[in-house]
DNA sequence: AACTAATAATTGACCAGTCATCTATTAGAT
DNA sequence: ATCTAATAGATGACTGGTCAATTATTAGTT
């Protein structure tokens, strides 16, 4: 992957593929179909990945990276407080699964967590690593809530934020099994009671 | 169907072969894999069952049966209070989870919901049917707890179900990709902060 | 004999992955 | 500047194997 063409396939076969793998999983997306979504020859995948489990850790990678990067900079935003930057940032990721995604996608990592994370265990992990730090990156907001009085101090952050995750990516599920918004709207409901003070 | 044995054979497929698609998922399942785990030749499952798909319908409802009518019978015990009901009714279900499936398997219906809800239209039918139902039978209970004070009355009851059955599933999904019961016990833990009056 | 249940064998489609062969690009030598 | 050699990328045919589903046949019962 040394030329500027060869680094464009590579993406082209990343972006594509990956949308075909979240939206229909692991198991049920061919390494045809993500090069016939990526309009590349069969053969040309092999020389940009070693395999279809090599496929989706690269995915994965290139999927938190397209889309926790964007949220983490209103974590980080100091210009805000902390509750306020949480609620933003809740808010700003829920949006993007009922408008952007119309209820229907969920997460990539959620879905390949559950479809393959008992049996690969290179997938898991590039999961679990990321989704780790995600939670911390989210933690020290909580914690700075606390600090400044905007949150209860009685819990530890990491379990409120580990609770909220597991939420959110339960309330991913019904969404896609009822095709509606209304677990998404009810988990931002509740998040929104459970963090006053 | 018409004879013991061929009840016998049916019933042996659909709990082997609900165990092997509990697991592996629907699209890394085969139909080898089914009537291999139930020592039943190949070809008799088409005698039992029209398609793969047909199955996955089948195990559902024998699933549900199975898991959740031992949990209905805690839900509807008028000797306790509805909420030491449904304190237990949680209890009886996470503890399934961590000890007899070692916080590997996590939920048939969930498991195949996210696979599958998007793409087939039977399987996500037949989860949705029964998840209704049974949300809607602990709703009830979460009313009667309200109406005796013992929880609080501002919300709506289905709200806090859906919330709860969520937070659940995705705390399942976080079980098996930690292979970790702390996901259940936090799950555990926030339920029973939430639900003091 | 006539019917039902059970099953082994088979089918054609599709799978992940390989490979030989091709072209395009770059680097070094003169 | 030109030639040479090496490397990088591109490609579709192909392989061994597995898939869901069908079919032809046999066994069992009435």
């Amino acid at each position: 992957m040394k030329t500027i063409k060869g680094e464009q396939k590579f993406h082209e076969l990343l972006e594509k593929g990956m949308e075909v793998m979240w939206s229909k999983g692991y198991n049920a997306t061919s390494v045809n179909d993500i090069v016939q979504a990526a309009g590349v020859p069969k053969g040309s995948f092999y020389f940009y990945f070693d395999s279809k489990e090599d496929f989706a850790v690269k995915a994965l990678e290139c999927y938190f990276q397209q889309h926790f990067d964007p949220a983490k900079k209103i974590l980080d935003d100091s210009s805000k407080s902390p509750k306020q930057r949480l609620r933003e940032f809740y808010e700003f990721r829920t949006s993007i699964l009922k408008n952007e995604l119309d209820c229907k996608m969920g997460c990539l990592a959620c879905n390949l967590g559950n479809e393959m994370a008992e049996h690969n265990e290179k997938i898991r992990q590039a999961i679990v690593t990321k989704e780790t730090y995600i939670k911390d990156e989210i933690a020290k907001v909580v914690k700075e809530a606390q600090a400044c009085g905007e949150m209860d101090s009685h819990m530890d952050a990491l379990d409120i934020v580990s609770f909220f995750e597991d939420a959110g990516k339960g309330a991913m599920t019904s969404m896609k099994e009822l095709n509606s918004a209304y677990p998404i709207d009810n988990y931002m409901q509740m998040l929104n009671k459970f963090m006053l003070v």
